[in-house]
DNA sequence: CTGCATCCCAATCGATACTG
DNA sequence: CAGTATCGATTGGGATGCAG
């Protein structure tokens, strides 16, 4: 198998690079996971994600409405209620982050690990 | 259950997120897949990732160097020859990653019907 | 309450040039 | 061949103010 034949297709790579992108930004994770314990109202999930700014959040989720993985709900109240739930699309996709998150836990010692020898040979190296 | 006890402990989201966040950027998944078939030079890892540049090809190996999931190994020849080999760390997260890799190329239909329906509404919206 | 618009700083990334 | 260094353009993201 020559190198040059371990090319992934282009499209192959656009499409989980699109996914891995989304759900790869700062606070995407994050929300979905709050999301799927239920719905939340937007406040609400300000004040459950600690650091996110109101421009950050309403950017997340309109992302994550456009692909499809939550849906926006607008009570045209006074004051508007706008409530947020996972789609199934969303539920679906949460099943392989979740393996990611669990293996990412159940090893975080060894990258860790991995880091502070990396950093300590370095250290000596300079 | 209220919103307030869906946080995920602080040190869990920054895990996950230091995890998440490595394999996150543009570049890590394709050089992680590419290497899982087996060792290469820094050229041919090059010239296997079409559209990478050599500064972000380095800083993304450095990276996956620096949490333990490739080794970078110099051969003192004149040139010199550098092969990047995947870890055993680095071929189990490829496990989890590669799920999320399926997922995403057996629903990238789905996502993306989500999107032109997004876009085409907030088209006529506007 | 929700969220858009604006300003502004910092980090990211690509191109180019240069070194062991 | 395998990097490092630097510059400029783009982007991410926080703070603030305003509107429905």
């Amino acid at each position: 198998m020559k190198p040059q034949d371990r090319y992934l297709p282009p499209e192959v790579c656009r499409e989980v690079g699109s996914v891995l992108e989304c759900i790869g930004d700062k606070w995407t994770i994050l929300v979905m996971r709050t999301l799927d314990g239920g719905s939340l109202r937007f406040s609400e999930l300000r004040r459950s994600i600690s650091g996110v700014s109101q421009k950050m959040l309403t950017a997340t989720l309109r992302a994550l409405e456009r692909d499809g993985f939550v849906t926006r709900t607008v009570t045209p109240t006074v004051p508007a209620r706008v409530d947020y739930t996972m789609t199934d699309l969303g539920r679906e996709v949460m099943v392989p982050i979740n393996a990611l998150a669990t293996w990412a836990l159940r090893n975080q010692h060894r990258v860790s690990a991995a880091r502070r020898s990396y950093d300590a040979k370095s250290a000596r190296g300079k």
